[in-house]
DNA sequence: CATGAATGAGTGTTCATTCAT
DNA sequence: TATGAATGAACACTCATTCAT
């Protein structure tokens, strides 16, 4: 390896390859010659860099994945409020899949039931990136935000497991289009069904002053800031089956 | 097919095998000659059954899909209300995965992420099953339990997707033991997610002050109204990073 | 294996073949596609009677030895005297792999430097067949036919080892044609270099001269050279097992 | 080949490398890379010195053989007497590959199965050095130490094969530990088995012609002694199976 | 009906060898 | 001279599937 980064470069080339053809054939329908066509090498070459077909496939989440933790960690830091976080980490998976269509099919499609993945140091990373959800909705409960009986695990699995049924909808019927649309209203219900119940300050204020405003009275605006810590939009591009 | 129902019985006994077998070593690890083995029959035979050995897989869930199916319909007629009845739906998934670990296994690790499975006719009972949830909600946002803006697509992701992912933790490292522990958090925060606001402590008050505000108006309707006049579409190209 | 005879068959027809193509080619030149060729069965057929190319390797001594051993064994009891018999043995050899040229390569020139054939049951077979000189020697010494002094061991040695040193320069160099050309020698040379030195008729001839001989004092150097000649001398590190 | 001295250390470095190895590994089992690693140099490297793995087998025995035959030579001409020179013979050889274990190992498991081998120049010297018996032989005849009627290759057959025979037992088994007790035992056999049938000494003597032959002499007691100071104790102890 | 026996088709993997640098 | 990098060419082995009995 007397040029590393040459040798990084092919390494890169060759996962990168490896990720479109199993995405697109599945693992055990596609072959070495495949990928290595795809690469450009030969079959020989890819085990220059990898001891073996597993390998190379468990390989494919590699940096892509720690990336992706640093990244979110570092967008979440920009946001405050347990609530606003989940948000972010929700859009972040959502965008990361919808850009990352192979990855997202190697992902959920072909590592997710493996169980020797699990095995992995690549894995570790994976379970990192999820134990951020912990991290934010216990910080949630601490602040009062979401309620005390709130049990992250459960949280947790209801964040991830909804977009990666989401996901896999979307890699295997294309539906919706746009994954993102689901932002919002996940975000909503998740943080509807955890927040402490008591109503939000300034509610009661606009409450209030709705007697004024009913009769005859444009609901919309007050409303709308209701609307605005209380969200339930359904977007006209619904997740339709 | 000299005697129907001992034929069917050799089909179900070479079924049950199949499902053990796949269960234990997943679908390409799997050989015909493992089904056969565990059986008790020889490797033809399985073929006087099956054409093939993926469609020995995707004979798999057939009748159990169905009866389950037909189980939860059953089981729903005796519940009122559609919050109650997506907990009766919640625990009959998580409870059917909990006594059928072997189903589970060859449903959430195999055939879930199988692109042909989809164009199967096996397939359509399970979203025939899956479109149960949509009708419940819809039924609870028609009653007025769950809020208008409710997507019924977007909760049954969730739900689904919560239960699969439980199912899959459980399935790959064991824990919970019990998958019925979720059962009550996970219904809890769906129903609060998506249940029309009904008032925490104190709102009543509020509330019953609406008539004098609003006289002659519908304090529901009104609110409901107010939410549905104000709907917030996001452009699904608003989202940039 | 409904039909056991016809199993068999199968298994000797292709054994035959591999003795064929591995005397031909070598074992790690030949391929398992040439052997099935040869055997006019499929590359997969021969998987089904032998678990891989080393155990069909390991195979093919098998009954031969066996049935050879017998026969040795069969013969000797034709035969009086250890000498004739170490005769027969020798005979015997020899005349084996002149008419099993195939089986001599692989004996020969394959088998006998494989470290993992020790091991295997078939050698355990060979070693019986060679204990049988063993067996002859001694009851040479017990019987006063040999001297006592005599290395059973060593004489194996001798006897093993010139036959193999001669069927294999036969295989690769072509001669001399007939192996058999050598019994006779050979057996002369090893019981001459064992017997207990009784005089042949015509001895006591010689032995008049040597009075003649014997002024000049030579003699020394005589019985020099007849010590010399003679010596059997045990090493403290006999070729203990 | 800018440095010759140079040039041949590394070809020698590699040569000893291979040496090992493949008596370590055999030749089909051992890689390029596995010498090239235990010479310490790189794969390609190797080809800058030989062609191919094959010509790198094959250069092994050359220095070796020459040198050892050169040294055979010298030593033979300390001896007189055809006997005395074949105890040096069967002492150089067993000594030989007693000290160089590796090279036993490629020359009796690798080399002296191999075809190719025996059309290599390499091997014409093997040939030099076992004609060496044949020319011994020949002298022993000619100078009535051996029997007229002794076939010379046959003799040599004998003692390579017994030592070959020897040294595979001890390379693959370990017994016996020192291959140089053989040496005085073998000769014997050997020199027994095709000297001129000379009454062995003391034989003639006690026939009680001696005294009268050799008056005052002490041949008569020299040889007696000679003869009854030859128990040929056969060790309870020998060459374990 | 059931199956023993046979196989065609396919693939991951190895390694001696080459060559630009 | 030395070698890192690349690969062409093979090959043992597997297994779903077929079919005569």
């Amino acid at each position: 390896m007397v040029n590393p980064s040459r040798w990084e470069a092919r390494k890169e080339q060759i996962l990168k390859a490896a990720e479109r053809i199993f995405a697109r054939k599945g693992f055990p329908e596609a072959t070495i010659s495949d990928v290595a066509k795809e690469a450009g090498v030969s079959d020989a070459t890819i085990y220059e860099y990898f001891s073996s077909k597993e390998e190379l496939l468990f390989s494919i989440p590699g940096e892509t994945t720690r990336k992706g933790k640093e990244m979110l960690e570092f967008h979440l830091n920009y946001v405050r409020g347990a609530a606003n976080k989940l948000r972010s980490i929700i859009y972040h998976y959502l965008w990361f899949y919808q850009n990352h269509p192979d990855y997202a099919s190697v992902a959920m499609l072909i590592l997710k039931q493996n169980r020797k993945f699990l095995e992995t140091e690549a894995y570790q990373v994976v379970r990192e990136g999820s134990r951020i959800i912990l991290r934010v909705v216990e910080e949630g409960i601490a602040s009062g935000e979401f309620r005390q009986d709130v049990n992250p695990y459960l949280v947790r699995s209801v964040i991830l497991g909804t977009i990666e049924h989401m996901v896999i909808r979307w890699l295997l019927h294309g539906s919706p289009k746009d994954l993102l649309w689901a932002v919002d209203p996940l975000t909503d219900l998740v943080i509807q069904g955890i927040r402490k119940a008591s109503p939000p300050p300034g509610w009661n204020l606009r409450i209030s002053l709705e007697p004024d405003v009913c009769p005859g009275g444009d609901a919309t605006d007050a409303s709308a800031l209701a609307v605005e810590s209380n969200p339930q939009h359904r977007s006209s591009s619904g997740e339709g089956s």
